[in-house]
RNA sequence: GAGCCCGUAGCUCAGGGGUAGAGCAUCUGCCUUUUAAGCAGAGGGCCGUUGGUUCAAUUCCAACCGGGCUCACCA
């Protein structure tokens, strides 16, 4: 029976099939009745594409390597080919010969673009210049069974790599990320680069002597942040818990302990809309440090981020969208209502609600009756301010309303020892002089659960073992927030959160 | 949640009230250093879903589903 006639009885036991499909199905058929193992165990792989390519000499000398990949081209010629092979570095040709390979020459037929192959063969360099293994063996390791899209390149008379085509389609590339990844080299790249991000970061947290710890995410209270939470239910205790919005509170709870330093990579859970720079389950870095304040955690916030950039990016400074960012250190300070005056022309300090909400009708911004004076200076900011401020700058010192964790200014009434870092128009790391005053805490919360009774359901919610915790003594301590996924945004120069997340909250396909 | 836009072959996209189009991919034939391989031929479509208007809808209208962008929410 040739393919042909297969392929019509074939068709209906898999009416669902497209005929690419169903090719295929009859091509691993083929290979089956030949005694081959299209999914075998393991293969012998000993070298990598790129380092082949680099270690290929125009000698003359024989060089015997065995990689695996998967096919991604195929230019066949009659009784020989050509196919690129991609493995975990990039791309390698491989040249196949029917000479050579013999029979096994006419089962590369059954191979098709996706199918995964171990190749074994020596290293040469083609009439065209490019270096290229000349297969002896070859075996197939995986084969595919459903079409890639595919995506053609070349190599223009500049040396730049022209795509043709490329698999653009957001939905289909997020919902079918390992697609993405397959045919999308810059994707690759950008989740590589989150990784040494990650890395980095860590390494430095660590040579410092900072502990990374884990602590729960779920929780039977959350609190740490402003956010409506998930609700989940423990069946065995007949509970609702709620997936943490943020894990500072646990993380102080271990300064209490006696950790003098505690860092967590956490992932966190906020019940909100989903947008360019939101996604309802999104990476975090909170770091504690005892015996700190928010001066030293603007240092060391600097000297983390401008490492982070050259270990990532080998410099401190590139193009995001419009502007180029120096990520280099120092960056600018600037007090909140200082900002807000350079920007808008008014200052806020000491004024009441009812002049803020005067000035904030003559700005345009829309604020709703009763906000509270920490809202309406919020609005302002970060409608008039925050979009202005492009290179990395720190923004000190906040209403203590907006701020109900953190520590009162040593000497601005009514301000706390808080900052934010604003890069490209965008909050990146929010830090605090960590409120340590069990009483004062108390009463912060029991403001917010004012606050909460009113309708606000995002205010915080008072924590009596987190209060407790602070009751027993907790040093001095400066706190830090990094928002993992933005900062990746910014190092890989993407606009959209979810090309930074490997798999984004989408809604069910059926 | 609102507004605008999009959904046509495996992928990237044209089209448009009367038999559905291209390139790549696939298949057949030729081709032993090609590379966006080439040459000749072929197959492949519930035109997102459901209704409506119409002699006739993939095309016009509505609703729905999914996506994108903008806005709102994210004190």
């Amino acid at each position: 029976m040739d393919v042909n006639q297969q392929l019509s009885t074939e068709q209906s036991h898999h009416e669902e099939l497209n005929e690419l499909m169903l090719r295929r199905r009859v091509e691993l058929d083929e290979l089956v009745k030949k005694n081959i193992d299209p999914y075998p165990y393991n293969y012998n792989r000993t070298d990598y594409s790129q380092e082949v390519i680099l270690n290929f000499k125009d000698d003359g000398s024989q060089h015997n390597v065995s990689v695996a990949g998967r096919i991604m081209s195929i230019r066949r010629m009659g009784k020989a080919s050509f196919c690129h092979i991609q493995d975990t570095e990039g791309k390698i040709q491989v040249y196949l010969k029917h000479d050579d390979l013999g029979e096994a020459y006419e089962l590369f037929k059954l191979l098709d673009i996706g199918d995964i192959i171990g190749v074994e063969g020596f290293v040469f360099r083609t009439k065209l210049g490019e270096v290229s293994i000349h297969a002896r063996r070859y075996e197939v390791l995986a084969k595919s069974l459903r079409p890639f899209p595919i995506v053609k390149e070349k190599i223009d008379e500049q040396g730049n790599r022209v795509v043709y085509d490329p698999f653009s389609d957001k939905e289909l590339r997020y919902r079918q990320r390992y697609v993405d990844l397959v045919v999308n080299e810059k994707v690759r790249d950008v989740f590589i680069k989150r990784t040494r991000l990650l890395q980095s970061i860590r390494g430095f947290l660590d040579s410092h002597g900072y502990l990374e710890v884990e602590t729960p995410i779920l929780q039977s209270m959350y609190g740490g942040a402003f956010a409506r939470p998930f609700v989940t239910h423990h069946n065995a205790l007949d509970v609702d818990l709620f997936l943490r919005i943020a894990d500072e509170l646990y993380l102080k709870r271990l300064i209490v302990g006696g950790f003098d330093g505690v860092y967590e990579f956490a992932k966190d859970f906020r019940n909100e809309g989903m947008d360019r720079s939101h996604n309802p389950e999104f990476s975090m870095l909170e770091l504690y440090v005892a015996y700190k304040d928010y001066f030293w955690m603007m240092d060391f916030v600097e000297e983390l981020i401008s490492t982070a950039a050259v270990d990532v990016n080998g410099v401190t400074s590139w193009k995001v969208g419009e502007h180029e960012i120096e990520f280099r250190s120092p960056w600018k300070r600037i007090p909140m209502f200082d900002a807000i005056r350079e920007y808008t022309g008014y200052d806020l300090s000491g004024k009441e609600e009812a002049e803020l909400l005067s000035i904030a009708k003559k700005l345009h911004i829309e604020v709703e009756p009763n906000a509270g004076s920490g809202v309406i200076i919020d609005e302002i900011f970060s409608e008039l301010v925050e979009p202005e401020l492009i290179q990395p700058t720190f923004i000190i010192d906040y209403p203590i309303e907006m701020s109900p964790l953190a520590k009162k200014h040593r000497s601005k009434p009514g301000l706390v020892e808080r900052f934010e870092v604003i890069v490209n128009g965008q909050e990146l790391c929010n830090a605090f002089s960590e409120l340590n005053d069990p009483l004062d805490q108390r009463q912060r919360f029991e403001e917010q659960m004012k606050l909460r009774a009113k309708g606000n359901e995002e205010a915080q919610v008072l924590d009596e073992d987190y209060l407790r915790a602070l009751e027993y003594g907790m040093p001095p301590t400066a706190g830090l927030g990094i928002g993992i996924d933005r900062l990746t945004m910014l190092f890989t120069n993407q606009d959209s959160i979810r090309d930074v997340i490997f798999f984004p909250q989408m809604k069910p396909e059926h």
